[in-house]
DNA sequence: GGAAAGTAGCTTAGGAGTAAGCTACTTTCC
DNA sequence: GGAAAGTAGCTTACTCCTAAGCTACTTTCC
């Protein structure tokens, strides 16, 4: 707890601790954080998203076609997968992307039951301003730690983030 | 990076500096990380609930209230701001536990327009059930860091989150 | 080369949240 | 003490997700 000052974390925690003093909860210094800044930053980065007409969601569409680089072209089905969305919800969003005129459905040409996705030029320009501005919020958060801080947290993530994987099934 | 083995969100790093070089990253490397602890746990948390019947927004209505202590009673709005959710949502999640008997709405005495809601006995001993195995799945999960490390993830988290809400607008 | 199994994307039904608006009641303030 | 403003909880319409099931196509394997 060092010397910082109590936020509504350790308030919870101490209301465990006075009803429930057999509890080991730890854990929740971590993992309510976790939840809280997950939250946080995902209710801020949202409303960044906002002027280009895009959720998070669709964002997250945009970025990994933005990623694959030229001619920024992917499946449904590999969308899907990573971004653990069921199908049912990745046909939704891609509708929305492509009523907006960011993507284009065509059919694959070495599988007649799929099909590609690709970012239009609109769809280009509009990720490569919000990658931008969703980046700067994120460092403008990032800002209340120095490097060293920074640089020790993303690795206990890592690490913790890494254990978390290995025993899900 | 330190010596660890490179992750999904190093992945994704580094897909980005192969497309857009001039994009600084390094907020990604925490929030990112953030992003997807919450969900995995978040997920994880979830199935641990399940066997007592409840959600994980269900959960957080009956802890609130264990918590608060007795006679486990409190107002609907207190919850709804509580829980950051509207009162629509709220209405939702209080018609569902009254109606499997975990807790009940009665008029508030002092207030004609408010409601109290107050565990049952069932309410009461589901929550204590269920807190204890929801942070015995945090806390294995916190295992892959040792004592040290925990406690620093924590305090780096608390600085981060008290800077995120300062700017809260 | 033809049946069986697998895979791709879409559709439908249902769950849980938000935003906005409603009624009923309470507080404020002249 | 009565009008105006504020607050509590509910309802409705809508969004976006999942789970399950569908058709169409491809791969596997004898």
């Amino acid at each position: 707890m060092s010397a910082q000052r109590k936020d509504a974390v350790d308030a919870i925690i101490d209301q465990w601790a006075a009803v429930r003093p057999d509890l080991d909860t730890r854990a929740m210094e971590v993992f309510g954080r976790v939840y809280r800044l997950s939250r946080a930053m995902g209710d801020r980065v949202e409303k960044v998203y906002a002027p280009y007409g895009i959720s998070r969601g669709e964002f997250d569409v945009l970025a990994t076609l933005r990623r694959a680089g030229e001619p920024y072209t992917l499946s449904p089905r590999l969308l899907s997968s990573t971004l653990m969305l069921t199908t049912g919800g990745m046909t939704g969003r891609l509708d929305k992307l492509e009523r907006a005129a960011l993507l284009r459905r065509s059919p694959d040409p070495h599988d007649r039951r799929g099909l590609q996705v690709t970012l239009t030029e609109k769809g280009l320009a509009v990720i490569d301003e919000a990658v931008g501005a969703g980046l700067a919020a994120q460092t403008a958060a990032l800002s209340a730690l120095d490097d060293e801080q920074a640089g020790q947290l993303a690795d206990l993530l890592r690490t913790l983030l890494a254990g978390t994987q290995d025993s899900a099934h």
